[in-house]
Formats: structure tokens, C-alpha cells, sequence
DNA sequence: CCCCCCCC
């Protein structure tokens, strides 16, 4: 006879309301044991489980002490049990990668019973994020990709300050959103023979969490997470079709290098937009370049109802004893070598201001995040193209670094000349001085 | 009641 899944509580209703539980669930991770000193000075141990039901509810659950004990060992990855007389607590959202509001605590009271392999349980939920969306990811930020892997290094062992013996290595991902971004593998998974590398083959990697590093994103596969190698699912489908379809030989944006930092960028005088506001409102105003931290606010992409262009194709000859290319306006017909380049209008927004400034090639790649050629991939479809420019609404502070001249006329010319992403450690200190400056003031 | 997610 069929089993009734609504026997078992769902894992996403629980909250601390709830009396009288049972869960049936999947293991799909498990943490090292830890052991630690409470308040009180009494020692304790624990480790953690992520769990998963047959409606696709993950939550974390932590095992303390006498739940360590009759527990520990039968608590496998891959497995299948049913839980009851847990605690529910509201999860700290520093360490739990899952989007569950509430967590379980398990002790002595603990019931746990495992239960027959279940079908009905998937064994592992991915929620996959193309690496281009990473880079506008609010770090650190914690994802699940699925890419091909474009090279790999030696595994490195080393010492870490706090004198613990690791093991790493660097691979880079590459998916079909034409973006590659480095991921640091550890311990076991580090040390996979090459040929599990070699091939370009498709990795899916679960718990990544991704960081500012230098003047890029890099990304760290967890303990907790898990890599799939070649796995049968359509996402693995459809970026290994993009590799052997062309990807392989397109240029990536790659998140790891620098590449948005790349290129010499005026650095202006700080300032925030009312500054630049008043600054151009002023006639006798002269060239003068400044670094705002804002946000990207919304792209025209119509004006009164039209649609506006968002690029132009450009002629990329190289200018006579010159490396920089001319860049001349050409039609679709051009008999010149051309490319897309952006010309946006660009509204940024800071926490008290914001202004539409005029937004060229360099400077819109680094505020989309895209290049040009990707958006007019789309040009079949508008709303597809637009939508890929709504993506990188307020998903990271840029700093705007913005030059104004003249046009021959007393009118002021503001253009937004470079974008990219903030260093937000940097920030963060630059912030914390500020407040502390304004205590001493005080 | 734990809790770092390691490194350049």
C-alpha cells in the first residue's frame, strides 16, 4: 500500500508553533563533529545535518551531546529517517546556507529511527546560479553552480596560521552565461586524481560560498556542500550543449581576475550625487572627475513609449599608430570590422540622491555586468533583453567615477565614465572612519 | 548549548 506522505509534518511549516512533529526525511550533508566549552564550562559536542522531505522543505538540524552518542553514527548522508522531539529555534541566518526561517535542535529527548531508502525524497536540492548572476551577488553570498570546468591546478598543501594541515585546489567554472569564476576545492575533493578534471568535464558544486578576493570574486566549496561530477541533470545538459556549441571558444567574463577592475579608471574626488548635483548646477564648474558609491536605479530602455537603442555597432579598426580602435558609428552593413557597443541612459541612486547620467560602452559593462554582444543576442527579443538589464537593479554598489565638460556651450556635459563593483571590505572601513571621525567631532 | 568554513 502506498505510504500517505501527510503522515509526516511538512519540514517548510515548521516554526516554534508547532507541537507533535514527526519529519521523514533525507541526510544531504552532515557536518564534522565539533566540540566546544559552554558558558557554564561543562564540555559539549555537535554536529549538524541538512534534511530534506519529499516537498522539497530543507532545514538544518544540530545534534548535541547525548543525541551525538545514539546518533551519530547512524546519521548518513544519502539516508533516510524520521525525527521527532526536536526543538525549533529561529535559524542564525550567519550559519545556515538554507532559506529556512527556523532550525532543530536534537538532545537527549532526541527520536530519531531510520526509515527504508525513499524515493519519494529527492537526494539533493540545487538551486543553480549562473555565474554572471554571482557577480551581482550581495557577498558573501552562498550558491550552487553547475559550469565546465575551462582548467584546473595541482592540488597544494599547506599550513594554515592557525596550524591546520590543508589541502586545496583551484579550478575555474564556466557556464553558458559566458562568465568563469575560480572555486577553491578542499581536503578529498582536492585531491581527486587529475583525469576527474581533465576533458572539461561539467561539475554541479552545492555550497559555494563566494567572497571578495583582490579585485575579483572567487568562490570556496564548503564542507557541508557536495560535488557532482558529469551528473545527469538538465542543467549539466544545457551548459555542456553551450560548451560543445561555441562556448568553448567564447570570450569569458571572468569574475576571478579583475576583469570588471581591469583598465585605467580615473579615481575622483569622493563624493556622493547631491555633491555632483550641485557641482554641475554650478556655471563656472570645470572638468573635474568624481567617485560616487550608488546603486544602479534603472536603465531607459523607453522614452515615451519607445524603444530606445541600447547599443550601437561600432567600427573596431585599429586607428593609425594607434592601439585604440576608432570606434566610428557604422551601419548594420558596415564594411569596417563591428561590434556592439552600449549607450545607456543610466539612473544610480545613493542613499539620498539620484541622476540619470549618460552611460558609455565601458562604463555599462561594468554596471550590467554584460557585455554588449550579449545583449544584442537578444535582439530577436525585446523583452528577454530587457529583463537581462533589470537583472543588475540594485544588486551592487558601484562606484561611479564621472568627468564633466563642456559641449562647446555653458551647458554641463555629466556622463558616468567607469562602474564597477565595490571593494566592500575597503568600504566598510572607509565607513567605520567616517563614524568614528564624527564621534571625535562630537 | 555550536558556528571557522580554511589559502593566496
Amino acid at each position: 500500500m502506498a505510504m500517505v506522505p501527510s503522515a509526516f509534518f511538512p519540514i517548510a511549516d515548521l516554526s516554534n508553533y508547532t507541537k507533535g512533529w514527526t519529519i521523514r526525511v533525507r541526510v544531504t550533508s552532515k557536518s564534522g563533529l565539533r566540540t566546544f566549552q559552554s558558558k557554564n564550562n561543562e564540555g559539549g559536542k555537535v554536529f549538524s545535518v541538512e534534511l530534506l522531505d519529499c516537498e522539497g522543505g530543507e532545514i538544518k538540524a544540530s545534534l548535541f551531546n547525548n543525541a551525538v552518542d545514539n546518533f551519530g553514527e547512524m546519521l548518513q548522508v544519502g539516508k533516510c529517517f524520521t525525527f521527532s522531539r526536536g526543538t525549533l529555534k529561529v535559524a542564525n541566518r550567519n550559519y545556515s546556507t538554507l532559506s529556512h526561517r527556523y532550525e532543530l535542535t536534537f538532545d537527549r529527548d532526541a527520536a530519531v529511527t531510520e526509515a527504508n531508502h525513499d524515493s519519494i525524497i529527492d537526494t539533493m536540492k540545487l538551486h543553480i546560479c549562473d555565474l554572471r548572476s554571482v557577480q551581482a551577488k550581495i557577498l558573501p553570498a552562498n550558491v550552487d553552480l553547475c559550469g565546465v570546468v575551462v582548467s584546473f591546478k595541482a592540488p597544494h598543501a599547506f599550513t594554515s596560521k592557525d596550524g591546520k594541515d590543508l589541502v586545496k585546489r583551484e579550478i575555474v567554472l564556466a557556464d553558458d552565461s559566458c562568465s568563469s569564476m575560480e572555486v577553491t576545492l578542499w581536503s578529498d575533493r582536492a585531491q581527486k586524481e587529475d583525469k576527474e578534471f581533465e576533458g572539461n568535464p561539467v561539475m554541479v558544486i552545492k555550497s559555494v560560498i563566494v567572497k571578495e578576493w583582490g579585485n575579483g570574486r572567487k568562490g570556496s566549496l564548503l564542507e557541508t556542500g557536495a560535488l557532482l561530477i558529469s551528473p545527469s541533470i538538465p542543467e549539466a545538459t544545457k551548459v555542456r550543449q553551450w560548451w560543445s556549441q561555441g562556448g568553448s571558444s567564447q570570450t569569458l567574463t571572468a569574475l576571478s581576475d579583475g576583469a570588471f577592475v581591469g583598465g585605467k579608471a580615473p579615481v575622483g574626488k569622493s563624493a556622493c550625487l547631491s555633491d555632483i548635483r550641485v557641482a554641475s548646477e554650478q556655471a563656472t564648474f570645470s572638468e573635474e572627475v568624481f567617485s560616487v558609491v550608488c546603486r544602479l536605479a534603472i536603465v531607459q530602455t523607453k522614452k515615451q513609449g519607445e524603444e530606445q537603442p541600447l547599443y550601437y555597432m561600432a567600427c573596431m579598426e585599429l586607428k593609425d599608430g594607434n592601439k585604440l580602435p576608432c570606434n566610428r558609428r557604422v551601419d548594420s552593413s558596415g564594411f569596417c570590422a563591428v561590434a556592439p557597443r552600449f549607450n545607456l541612459r543610466c539612473k544610480f541612486s545613493d542613499c539620498e540622491d539620484s541622476t540619470w547620467l549618460t552611460t558609455f560602452h565601458e562604463a555599462a559593462k561594468g554596471a550590467l555586468s554584460m557585455e554588449a554582444f550579449e545583449l544584442k543576442d537578444l535582439e530577436q527579443n525585446r523583452e528577454a533583453m530587457e529583463a537581462a538589464i533589470r537583472h543588475s537593479y540594485f544588486q551592487q554598489p558601484w562606484i561611479r567615477a564621472k568627468p564633466d565638460h563642456y559641449n562647446g556651450e555653458s551647458r554641463t556635459n555629466v556622463a558616468c565614465v567607469d562602474a564597477r563593483p565595490v571593494l566592500l571590505r575597503e568600504h566598510g572601513r572607509f565607513l567605520l572612519k567616517e563614524i568614528s571621525d564624527m564621534i571625535v567631532a562630537s
